[in-house]
RNA sequence: GGCCCCAUCGUCUAGCGGUCAGGAUCCAUGGUUUUCAUCCAUGUUACAGGAGUUCAAUUCUCCUUGGGGUCACCA
């Protein structure tokens, strides 16, 4: 069974390189009918909050990325680490290492200084006297030498390092006891049963170390896939300077889960030509194989497509409710069907939608200068008056079509074109040249509500 | 700096020795629309450079250049 996982540290919110590959790594599970994980890495206690760990939680919630089992937080399993730091020291594959910390800064000067790779001594390695008093020591794994390490990645190929390059006796325990990084991921990795991993290839130079974790400990590697990073218009690592990396904004920026995740999916990953994935197309087609080696820029151009294809093919219902997260109720909206249909397919974004039902809805107090200049003829007074007279005179009004035919009908009797009426009307009804069609406008507003914004419109502009 | 990764239109990408180098987006133009948006059509734009292998390289190898990542008692 494939088992993945996402194992976020909640130092902030979640951002949109950690949902990629958690997508991913959720997609890859689906497919193989595995299971997705999620583990918190909360070791470092100064830098984490629970905050940050319910923000996170709270997006993946909003995504509708569900994940299997219980979360598991690394701050609540101290003894499970203890005990294979231990087995590993009664092993003798690991030591305590009574180095100071101004010991090691001075060891690494005299590296700087003669243009050597920084790296731990071995001093304590096969230290067997007394323990110098007053330091508690940290504990550091023998790591191989003269030897290659091979990641197979399923992403990038065969990486190869030589441990003379990289490694040294590197620290899985800390001095207060607690363990670091390489150690815990190795060790929550396999008793979580991950066997497929995919992160940020900013990983790739982590794996070897941890490689040296799982071999020590007698445990199976896992898969590999390091996913190339996504970078921001200078080509530099996405970060949070560069705005809009917080997943939840894109919420509030009013775009669908379905739309985001689409536009996440086909960076750095692809099926042929398609652009549009359903959840249940990118469950049937996802695989880790087809990711990209290369990273990618980060440009939004393409999520504006998509989340406008995804709002033109929504239904009204599913809209209407969405809408409501927007400060906008049209649930009770007797015209909530044609204000729908006319609004959905001018709109990239749910906000967008609200603003532009707000402003139809609304009753325009300003006129754009420019549309009334282009828009007002001599005899737009006259042309309105008379419309609005005809309004007046009619009955039943209440389709878009009803409309329609009055403004047919009058441009007939005044033997006028379609556009004497059309500019004038559309200033007076939305304060400016442009819009929805104006029977769709008309009919959403009602007859009383189209007859006002005329008068209005006259009071101010003739 | 050491180590590692990467390199096709502006951007996201297809390509897996022989293609008019394809699609999408963006942009431009035209059509539809009384307007705007949608929609449709058309168009501009790419294999970083140099060697080699081969009858044939965008594709394989090497070098150069460029970009990125990583080098903690952070994760």
């Amino acid at each position: 069974m494939v088992v993945t996982r996402f194992a976020p540290s909640p130092t902030g919110y979640l951002h949109i390189g950690g949902l990629r590959t958690a997508l991913f790594s959720y997609l890859w599970a689906k497919k193989n009918g595995g299971k997705f994980l999620l583990r918190i890495e909360d070791t470092d206690k100064a830098r984490n909050s629970q905050e940050a760990a319910d923000a996170i939680l709270k997006a993946f919630e909003w995504l509708g990325l569900t994940h299997d089992g219980e979360i598991v937080y690394q701050s609540q399993r101290d003894e499970i680490y203890a005990k294979y730091i231990k087995q590993l020291l009664d092993e003798k594959k690991a030591y305590k290492c009574y180095m100071s910390k101004e010991e090691l800064a001075e060891l690494r000067e005299g590296q700087m200084a003669n243009k050597q790779r920084t790296m731990y001594d071995g001093r304590y390695r096969d230290f067997e006297g007394e323990a110098p008093e007053g330091i508690e020591p940290v504990i550091r794994i023998k790591a191989p030498q003269n030897t290659e390490i091979i990641v197979r990645d399923g992403v990038k190929g065969d990486v190869k390092f030589q441990a003379n390059d990289i490694l040294d006796d590197f620290v899985i325990a800390r001095a207060d006891g607690s363990p670091t990084y390489n150690f815990v991921v190795a060790v929550d990795d396999h008793l979580m049963g991950v066997n497929e991993v995919i992160r940020g290839d900013d990983h790739l130079s982590n794996t070897p170390k941890q490689i040296v974790i799982y071999e020590a400990l007698g445990f199976n590697i896992p898969k590999f896939y390091h996913v190339p990073m996504i970078h921001n218009s200078e080509g530099k690592k996405l970060s949070k300077r560069d705005g809009a990396t917080d997943v939840m904004e894109y919420k509030n920026m009013g775009y669908t889960p379905e739309a985001l995740l689409n536009f996440l999916v086909r960076l750095g990953w692809s099926h042929g030509d398609q652009e549009i994935f359903s959840m249940d197309e990118m469950v049937t087609h996802f695989n880790p194989k087809d990711i990209n080696k290369s990273a990618s820029i980060y440009n939004t151009q393409k999520l504006d497509w998509l989340s406008a294809h995804y709002l033109k093919n929504s239904s009204n219902k599913e809209l209407a409710e969405l809408l409501s997260e927007f400060d906008l109720s049209l649930t009770s909206h007797d015209k909530k069907e044609i204000l729908l249909d006319a609004i959905k397919e001018r709109a990239k974004t749910l906000k967008e939608m609200a603003e532009l039902t707000k402003e139809i809805l609304a009753t325009p107090l300003v006129f754009d200068e420019k549309a009334v200049k282009k828009a007002f003829k001599e005899d737009s007074a006259e042309v309105l008056s008379a419309f609005s007279l005809k309004l007046q005179n009619a009955d039943e009004l209440h389709l878009p079509s009803d409309y329609h035919d009055a403004m047919q009908e009058l441009v007939d009797e005044m033997g006028i074109g379609f556009g004497k009426i059309g500019q004038p009307l559309r200033v007076a009804l939305l304060g400016k040249a442009s819009g929805p069609g104006l029977d769709v406008v008309m009919a959403i507003i009602g007859k009383t509500e189209t007859i006002l914004r005329i008068k209005n419109a006259l009071d101010a502009n003739t």
